[in-house]
RNA sequence: CGGGACGUGGCUCAGUCUGGUAGAGCACAGCGUUCGGGACGCUGGGGUCGGAGGUUCGAAUCCUCUCGUCCCGACCA
């Protein structure tokens, strides 16, 4: 391609509606142009990116044995009564009349339209196992788009689908979509990790979310440095030490502690320290309150709590409702007596004579132990898990990160098709439900995140098998005729030797030409300029690291196919 | 939906408090010089100041309403 036949704006200054890199960067690149909030035009460039993710999902889909198919965009609102998600969706659905006033939505997901042509088409086992994807934009209201193409409303997503005739087979096609997700995102040069998913109702472990490690990523997930655990800071088990806690159970002591609420005064006053406090913390569970018992030191994990509890929201409660509930001001509340459910973190299981506020004001109190003093509901691991915890899987050291989540495999069971009556026979005659699973990858944010986690203050740095050109030609002499005839000669050999190349042959002074390349960030750059007037060479540079290396005319283009090779292989 | 900020030329912004005939830089067009890390000079084109209503002799500026955008939170995966 030539720059000066491309369309390929690129802005010197940052827009002023992007925050974050890869929006950023994304629109100083000439990858897209708003158009309404969380709705982007994608330009040639950004198309050439999202392509080259498309097609490395694509192979590996097929690979796999899934077929491509593609569903409407638009859906009646009957199919989605059918599975009672018309009314449950909530308004990220985005509902309305055709002229006929039919009912109608915006696929925010395709399990309703993929279950009802199956249901249609297959009737038998021997039809299955069958998976069937496909690669469409997909429209979800959401409440607040941000962030460009991380999470916009209008996005492109490959959803797969599985139908099988059991659970075990079902297993299988679970298991052949998260190794098949592991070489795409391996392929795409991204460093990632897949982490274990709540899956909700279903139970089991056939929910995982493949995140790409980057800064900027929504959520915070927790990786083991020796194993390959890894999970969402929510979901992820604090394992503790075994403790045989064996110090000799000591009196009961109510301590005066005048306008000591907070666990540092506290621990301070008393000359203790703030593991050896137990705080009460009081949630509403559905508007009920609860007091939740964890080590002075530690954090409350909502989802856990949640879970525990079996509610549908958990909110820490504020000093009135904590005082309406209890008859006690924040900072002296204690679980000895106190008027409302009562749970507890595992840890203080294994504590002993610590330290409670007392249910009554400027007092605390000394020497508590769980079972002699006060009794619980429940003890659960109910805390976030820090990076002195030990991994849950093999002991070794976590780390936090933040992550981006680009893809999700998900074992459905049989829920949308008994819903919608989507029936087998199986080999004894027998009617059975389809056994679903679904795979989705959000294939617009895979270009998001790469261009988050691959990136400096110059520009993206793309990994080889997502860069639009793996090369870009700058000449620096389009009025020389000398350059522009060695330009052009290396354009055609390069394009010959099954590169994509751009060639920069605008009228620009070189200083442009160097910052363009930068942003644009393809892996390599070639310069024809003075050093070729002075010498015959040019100048080959790699994006990443700025290495620089001068070959002549005849041995550029073997040298920059060693080159490229060498970077897919570093992967 | 709560909280905050902002809408002025294609882009980034000043001007708004204190009303008096719309500015800068970049980009664009022409000419000249320049040419390996976003050059310089001269000339030029381009703006219903998001929209509607109001106050006023006079509104980008003050008031009311409205539309849109971004950020934080809740929500979602």
């Amino acid at each position: 391609m030539r720059y000066t036949q491309m369309l390929l704006p690129t802005l010197k200054e940052n827009p002023a509606e992007a925050e974050v890199v890869s929006h950023r960067l994304m629109l100083r690149a000439g990858f897209m142009r708003k158009l309404t909030s969380g709705v982007y035009t994608y330009l040639p460039y950004g198309l050439a990116a999202i392509r080259r993710v498309e097609n490395i999902v694509r192979e590996e889909m097929n690979r796999a044995g899934a077929q491509e198919l593609m569903m409407p965009m638009v859906q009646p609102a009957d199919l989605w009564r059918e599975t009672g998600r018309y009314d449950k969706y909530g308004p990220e659905l985005l509902r309305f009349h055709d002229r006929h006033e039919r009912e109608s939505c915006l696929g925010p997901t395709h399990e309703e339209v993929i279950t009802d042509i199956v249901r249609r088409e297959l009737h038998s086992y021997r039809d299955l196992p069958i998976n069937l994807y496909q690669i469409q934009t997909k429209f979800r209201d959401e409440i607040r788009p941000r962030f460009g193409l991380m999470r916009g409303r209008e996005f492109l997503m490959k959803d797969a689908y599985s139908f099988d005739v059991d659970d075990a087979g079902a297993e299988v096609a679970y298991r052949k979509m998260y190794d098949a997700y592991k070489r795409i995102f391996s392929r795409c040069g991204l460093k990632f990790r897949a982490v274990q998913a709540d899956s909700g109702a279903i139970g089991g472990s056939f929910s995982h979310e493949f995140m790409v490690l980057a800064k900027t990523g929504e959520d915070t997930i927790v990786v083991c440095g020796d194993c390959e655990y890894a999970a969402n800071m929510e979901k992820a088990v604090v394992k503790i030490a075994e403790i045989d806690n064996t110090e000799p159970l000591a009196d009961l002591e109510k301590v005066e502690t005048p306008g000591k609420r907070k666990v540092d005064a506290v621990c301070e006053f008393m000359g203790i320290a703030p593991s050896q406090l137990v705080k009460t913390m009081v949630y509403l569970a559905d508007g009920k309150p609860v007091a939740v018992l964890l080590r002075g030191d530690r954090e409350v994990e909502d989802v856990k709590l949640k879970n525990l509890l079996g509610v549908a929201d958990v909110e820490l409660a504020e000093d009135k409702a904590v005082f309406d509930a209890t008859g006690v001001p924040t900072g002296y509340l204690g679980p000895v007596n106190i008027p409302i459910r009562v749970v507890a973190d595992q840890e203080v299981a294994t504590m002993r004579n610590f330290v409670v506020g007392a249910n009554e004001k400027n007092y605390h109190l000394k020497n508590v132990n769980l079972g002699r003093d006060f009794e619980v509901e429940a003890v659960a691991d109910l805390r976030q898990i820090t990076t002195e915890d030990p991994c849950p899987q093999c002991g070794g050291k976590l780390e936090l990160t933040e992550g981006i989540e680009v893809g999700h495999v998900f074992k459905l069971g049989t829920s949308y098709s008994e819903s919608m009556k989507a029936v087998f026979q199986d080999s004894e005659g027998q009617e059975k439900p389809f056994v679903m699973g679904c795979y989705g990858i959000g294939v617009s944010r895979v270009v998001a995140a790469a261009i988050e986690q691959n990136h400096d203050d110059n520009g993206i740095i793309f990994p080889v098998p997502l860069a639009p050109f793996q090369v870009v030609v700058l000449n620096l002499g389009v009025n020389d005729g000398v350059m522009t005839e060695a330009s052009e000669k290396l354009y055609r050999e390069l394009q010959e030797a099954g590169f994509d190349v751009l060639l920069d042959d605008r009228d620009e002074r070189p200083g442009s030409k160097f910052k363009d390349a930068d942003l644009l960030g393809m892996p390599f750059r070639v310069t024809v300029g003075k050093s070729f007037t002075k010498n015959g060479t040019m100048e080959i540079r790699r994006r990443r690291d700025g290495f620089t290396e001068e070959a002549g005319p005849d041995a550029i283009v073997a040298l920059l196919k060693s080159r490229i090779n060498e970077e897919l292989a570093r992967s």
